[in-house]
DNA sequence: GTGACTGCAAATAATTTGCATTACA
DNA sequence: TGTAATGCAAATTATTTGCAGTCAC
């Protein structure tokens, strides 16, 4: 299933409407190779939908992001920038270089949240976990 | 040795002086028991000197960032919020009760980020990890 | 004494909201 | 067809900057 089929349905079972303007704006998240700001959207997504507004794209990344569908990515120094989330449960590693924003998958920091659990008397619940670095493509040039 | 002397040293050594202001957006972030924002701190720092401005807050935080002294947090939804730091390099525990952070420190995710960068054939230089969860006091309560 | 630091106000940037109109399901 | 979704413009909020005066070292 591609990814605009994938979130189209989980629309559709939120009962969300599928509008020209949303098809936009998920089309280049699809594409998007790095993580982009609402203004980032707007701009590209213009393209393929002249009459769209920049508020309905941040009506459109809230609701995506209510559903899991995109993910907030918090860089470096200033936070945002929205990326495609392909699994309920993934963090990404980011290019310092290039920026760009690839997801990966099992996270076993069981340890870690045990000693920090310790050391904080905190009952953890949820974790949030980025990762930076280089690209294989910009390590190599 | 106490926070603010900590910070007091660290400003000197860069060359910077210890205004006023600046003790006073110390002393609010020592104090602090969770992330606070610009905002937060200007209100809280006002009382100790009247006659603060809201940019110096903000060249404030940029300095004690930047020398290590506060660290950035992001929140769940929104991002934003700076908390002390007590230690080179530590993460933050917040209550998603009460918002307190504390810092923990030993984070050994060696195998977590071999495994990512297995995945996504990235060469890992820095994480950024966060834990979210209930202190021990909103726990039992 | 003097250069770094400040407050203030104005400039800029980012985000949200109200409302009349449009278009998806 | 009915209602959710939209664009636009205005309102709000957050952040940055220029500059004349001030203060820590």
């Amino acid at each position: 299933m591609s990814d605009l089929e994938n979130v189209a349905q989980q629309l559709a079972r939120h009962k969300f409407k599928l509008t020209r303007q949303r098809h936009a704006v998920i089309d280049v998240l699809t594409d998007a190779r790095s993580p982009m700001t609402p203004a980032n959207v707007f701009e590209s997504a213009q393209r393929q939908c002249p009459d769209l507004g920049l508020a309905t794209v941040y009506r459109t990344l809230e609701i995506l992001e209510e559903l899991s569908l995109i993910r907030r990515v918090h860089l470096d120094e200033h936070c945002e920038g929205f990326a495609l989330s392909a699994t309920s449960h993934g963090h990404h590693a980011i290019c310092m270089q290039c920026n760009r924003v690839v997801e990966f998958t099992g996270c076993d920091i069981s340890q870690v949240m045990a000693s920090a659990a310790r050391q904080t008397g905190f009952h953890i619940e949820e974790h949030w976990l980025e990762l930076m670095g280089m690209c294989n493509d910009c390590y190599q040039s």
